[in-house]
DNA sequence: AAATGAACTTCACAAATGTGAATTAATTGG
DNA sequence: CCAATTAATTCACATTTGTGAAGTTCATTT
């Protein structure tokens, strides 16, 4: 069981994530401690998976996710890898509550806090906050893909891992290279001859 | 000058295309009369250009656009290439009313449909739809940028072209392959090569 | 601490893509 | 319709990345 001061921990790093974005009025905050719930969960565990209709849309307060799929070849394809604080749910299938081909992994031991599908859409008419945040999130996230497109289409895969060795520096610490690799369009083998390259 | 018959069918060709998300009331039709307004542009117009605060949202009712900016070589990137009907505004820089680096270029005559940046504020005050419609295209472009990212980091470049030869043949015919070779993320040395091998 | 298995590296070779120059084809403007 | 320009192709060669096997390191379990 979690207890109520570490509760409390995960609420304020939630809310202080939230305020990078939006204010949140007392309300809002209180329909959040009502509907999500906290979570802690070991290394290696898959929080969703492929072939179910996601249940949760997850906060995470401490901990390395990654979201993957698997593509023709029955391969795994990492398409996202994060750490916290920060809400990470396989976005599509979660917004049109349909079978999703995706998994959530918890690489290392996760803290996280979680709200139920079918409950977002309450707490949507509830309180004023959600929708204007949602709008500011998928717009956000909406540049950074589209940045990701570019470095995919304009660097070369050295390139990519010195750029994501710059901005994510702490994934590259905890977070086994072969879903780096993935995650960068690349072979794990490429990847290491790269690292040697560069010392 | 363009004739109100020619008005008429631009929007009857807009209301259309966003019957394909939403509903749009008589209301909201109305408004949308009032705000956006007819314009044709010829072959290689630059809509709008990169150093400046970008001043129209526009919808394609015909023709062949396409998005690009320089990279710190000086070379143009394409990063998006459509034809209408579609909607097609440098998104991040509208939002935030930020100079843009990108560029809007007609690649052939176009036929428009635009509306004032400031404009959108008031008619997403005055109209039921705007929000709900905004939110769900936004939804739509993220998914299809994530296929976008899968592509680039698990297709090889034969392979992103045989893609675009099958999803968009009609921008294959009508569009210099250089920038499409740019927005697969290649070189169009390479993209003559590929076609060369197909036949 | 030993054993097991997974992750990572290394290597040699293959395949794919980049590069720049030269050529041909297509388009545009007068 | 011709000249000039731009786009596209082709080629030879360089560079990058992929591939699979073998070896090494690292972590986990017992």
């Amino acid at each position: 069981m979690i207890d109520s001061q570490t509760t409390e921990h995960y609420f304020d790093v939630l809310f202080t994530y939230v305020r990078l974005l939006v204010d949140i009025p007392k309300i809002d905050q209180h329909i959040c401690r009502e509907y999500f719930k906290p979570i802690v969960v070991k290394k290696d565990t898959l929080l969703e998976k492929e072939g179910t209709v996601h249940g949760y849309h997850n906060f995470i307060v401490k901990g390395y996710m990654r979201i993957f799929h698997h593509d023709q070849n029955d391969e795994e394809i990492t398409t996202n890898i994060n750490d916290g604080p920060r809400f990470f749910t396989s976005y599509n299938h979660f917004v049109h509550k349909s079978i999703s081909n995706e998994n959530l992994h918890c690489i290392t031991d996760c803290e996280l806090l979680r709200i139920k599908r079918d409950d977002v859409d309450i707490t949507a008419k509830l309180g004023i906050t959600q929708l204007d945040y949602s709008m500011k999130i998928l717009q956000y996230h909406l540049e950074k893909n589209k940045q990701r497109t570019i470095d995919l289409t304009t660097l070369t895969a050295e390139e990519r891992y010195l750029k994501f060795m710059r901005n994510s520096p702490s994934i590259l610490k905890n977070v086994p290279l072969k879903y780096i690799a993935s995650y960068l369009g690349m072979n794990p083998g490429s990847l290491s001859r790269i690292r040697a390259q560069i010392g």
